[in-house]
DNA sequence: ACAAAAGTGTTTTTGCTACACCCATGG
DNA sequence: CCATGGGTGTAGCAAAAACACTTTTGT
């Protein structure tokens, strides 16, 4: 015996909803389907899984393709499974959200696949069940981000508190007073301040700092609560 | 055009990690598996997902099938698709994780599929990646009870402070202190005060109380914060 | 009468929030 | 010299933690 019989086998394939900021919004990367059904539509990067090939690859490869990055922060977001949500053939899409460098993303690669950058604001339509897809994804990241320090993926290696206070603001739609927000990512232990400032934003400059990466991992799943509490809802 | 050519269609089944309290423990209901291949070995209740069926209804069946219950919490958990996890052939498993009321289980039902009520601390040898399944589960389901009161849906209609505290305490390995715990729990709001004690398992006996069904909807997701910071573990 | 579990209140500490002024620099 | 954004300190408050005694009742 060497199968189970009489079972349906389904088209498997992954999504990528693929995050970056570019310093004052948070945006994602979508690409223009290149086959049929909605051929020239709007959607997410995707691809049927291979044979041999797990999930996660999948979504590694897909994402490769699209933006040439590795090793980024990806993780799975959620398996979509109804019956119809591809009209032509059953297929389930294992999801996976990823934060990015932004400033990483190789420009020419976007040709290709006639990706653009869309503030999440502003998606437009969306083949089958992406935009579900990318609701779920934005509760989920700011779920997460509220528990753990992972929008430190968005950033650029060196980064400044300024930026890292828009980041959050942005993701939580919320204003943070830069007194208190300042003293709760700097006694995480996380940050490591560098000697040189990023002039370009202010005239006085703003100094970068860095993550440290041993206790970054370490504390990752250290419960963190950078949110505040009261509805400073914008 | 009908279908996608030429990509590989895959074996889609649901597992059920399904936990109950039984007023001390945590355990897991798992069945001895009645197919080859690892025939009688104990398993995650599991079955392919139908053809016109989403993810959803075939764990709800799955679910029904063993427990004889329906409309109970149930969640997705993650989707596991390692190339080589099943050795017969490649099946993708989206995992379901649920919660029961122990006591509304019907015993009988367990013959038909040899189900047994297992403590979380004392697993058995698992078919294929199941015990990773359950240790995802088993993370997951603190994660989720540190921020969202759904612990309760593991207790009967009627429960005391005590059982509840006692729930926690195993969930996170870790001792409360009971005035703490009680005032925190109350003053969601969300339990109300039942007339009557439960007398089976103290002379004094403790009273009873129930979900405010219609608060537990309306703040289940604000996030609460049930488990004390300090490593209170046992 | 005593063992065993239930129930309850106060003090201390900690962490979060609110809030305002000075600094550095490019134009 | 001044407009702009960067950087810092403190006081008040609310939530969490630590902590101990009384009540009930079956045996």
């Amino acid at each position: 015996m060497t199968r189970y019989a009489k079972q349906t086998r389904l088209l498997v394939a992954v999504d990528c909803i693929i995050f970056g900021f570019d310093g004052t919004e948070m945006k994602l990367l979508l690409v223009k389907r290149s086959l049929e059904p909605e051929k020239g539509r709007w959607s997410l990067m995707g691809g049927f899984v291979d044979i041999n090939e797990s999930f996660e690859k999948a979504a590694a490869r897909v994402l490769k393709e699209l933006t040439g990055l590795e090793n980024v922060y990806m993780e799975q977001l959620f398996a979509f499974g109804e019956p119809n949500r591809d009209p032509i053939e059953r297929t389930a899409s294992i999801t996976y959200f990823s934060l990015i460098d932004i400033q990483q993303y190789e420009q020419q690669i976007s040709h290709e696949y006639h990706a653009e950058w869309f503030p999440v604001k502003k998606i437009p339509s969306l083949i089958f069940d992406h935009r579900d897809m990318i609701e779920m994804a934005k509760e989920k990241l700011r779920y997460k981000a509220a528990l753990h320090p992972i929008l430190f993926e968005l950033l650029p290696p060196k980064f400044t508190l300024p930026q890292l206070q828009n980041l959050y603001e942005g993701v939580y739609d919320a204003i943070m007073d830069k007194r208190n927000f300042s003293r709760k990512v700097l006694s995480t232990g996380l940050l490591v301040k560098q000697k040189d400032k990023d002039k370009l934003s202010s005239k006085r400059g703003a100094y970068y700092y860095k993550i440290d990466k041993r206790k970054y991992l370490t504390k990752f799943n250290a419960f963190l609560n950078f949110v505040p509490n009261p509805q400073n809802l914008k």
